[in-house]
DNA sequence: CGTTAAATTGAGATCTTTCAACTACGGTGG
DNA sequence: CCACCGTAGTTGAAAGATCTCAATTTAACG
């Protein structure tokens, strides 16, 4: 099943080092932002940070629990496999996300975790998640904050992701991936990612995209995304149809 | 906002009493089935049970924080209100599922709950889920695997029910309402609210149902729909397309 | 500058929506 | 008891959207 190029993914993967979450930059964002830093300072087990290429995997559904992912920086697709073998993407993670929650609970992932965007992760085992819980209960608030950030997410997908015309459908999900920057930018997609999110062709999304550029909505440079309208986009993603 | 219709169906609302957990006919299925007796005993605010009926609204969107719902029977739809005005079902909760767990956290509710079968429901108030869970922090730990369990649902919608063919996304959801039933029985539903659920019109529901009648895939008596072909609809519901 | 993958586009087939008409059925009121 | 009414389901027909598959263009990269 692995081909030589899934090998050759694999082989990209760059180990930075452990984790050095006292210095780490979005500390804020991520799950260990209210831990003090004497403990994490003393964790016993290893907390190690990675960059994975573009296409690298994560994880495939039913892998056993090697521990949850904190994504630092770039963008994860989370992946449900159809029984005829479509790949529906679920969820969609950036920096300060986490991914792999289920293996708190049940010991093998329930998706497949697929970097879209260079992404530097840390990889968390339970173990460690366990030990700082004990010394410090807040973490165990701030796991259901994430369960319920997990949700909304979901929600999202199925409200806006899921329902109505293609182009209502990619004007929400530019909408949303440039939501928090400042000069309405954002990563790129290739088109069939956007398919897999939005549950529509890659053809299809190619001609909508097309279409906006040609409109002078949103233009696309060096693996950029710019809504130069939010205003017709959010049109565009109040349509009925 | 409130019409009379809806003021008509609140009248139907029936309270049932207080809550007798001990005795509950689902207790191994509800939130608090590892909380001993004496627990739930001593709960010094009440939890309220009452029927509702069909349509009955159980909160809105943004309503006040007024605890949180288990379904002991019947059925109720989690709607998310699109700006279109469009109503996206993105959960369906049955005996033993919980609605509102969001206002652990966030003090008002992020969908409209409407019932879609007769339901008995128990409201449990936020400040009874606290103390039962400082004298049993198990509680805590069925807590998490409910919002898991939430996450899987709203996986399913995605996947399973937002994705492929309308006759695909039909035979999915028929699949998955008597996938726990003996006989392949489910309760039916109105098209209108299958539509909702999967993301297509009431009109190309009734087609495919009608369908699936026809060629005696399927029959509906008395509320109920029974598939008498499982195999069939199994394979409808691997279509690609 | 050639190679390759991704994006774009065209054209026809297919599916879904729309909107309108019609049917079935369960009350309701006379 | 029956005619009437309203709702939900069904169906038809045409318009519109999306998919499919193939061809073409563009962009990225060694």
């Amino acid at each position: 099943m692995q081909t030589s190029k899934a090998k050759a993914l694999c082989t990209d993967v760059v180990w930075e080092g452990r984790a050095d979450c006292r210095h780490c930059k979005i500390r804020d964002q991520v799950l260990f932002a209210n831990v003090p830093d004497e403990v994490l300072d003393n964790i016993l087990i290893p907390i190690d940070n990675y960059t994975y290429p573009n296409k690298a995997v994560l994880y495939e559904v039913g892998d056993e629990n090697r521990g949850i992912y904190t994504i630092r920086s770039g963008m994860v697709k989370l992946i449900k496999l159809l029984p005829n073998g479509t790949e529906r993407v679920v969820r969609l993670l950036r920096a300060g996300d986490v991914a792999g929650l289920e293996v708190l609970l049940e010991n093998s992932y329930s998706h497949k975790a697929v970097v879209t965007h260079t992404a530097n992760v840390c990889n968390i085992p339970v173990k460690v998640i366990r030990d700082i819980e004990r010394q410090n209960p807040d973490l165990h608030d701030e796991l259901i904050a994430r369960w319920q950030r997990t949700v909304d997410d979901a929600d999202h997908f199925i409200a806006c992701f899921s329902t109505g015309s293609a182009q209502a459908r990619i004007a929400r999900l530019l909408l949303k991936l440039c939501a928090d920057s400042r000069d309405n930018f954002c990563v790129s997609l290739s088109r069939e990612d956007m398919g897999a999110i939005l549950g529509i062709t890659s053809e299809t999304t190619a001609r909508v995209v097309a279409n906006l550029k040609r409109e002078g909505v949103l233009d696309e440079r060096n693996g950029y995304f710019r809504c130069n309208n939010k205003e017709t986009l959010q049109n565009f993603s109040d349509d009925t149809n």
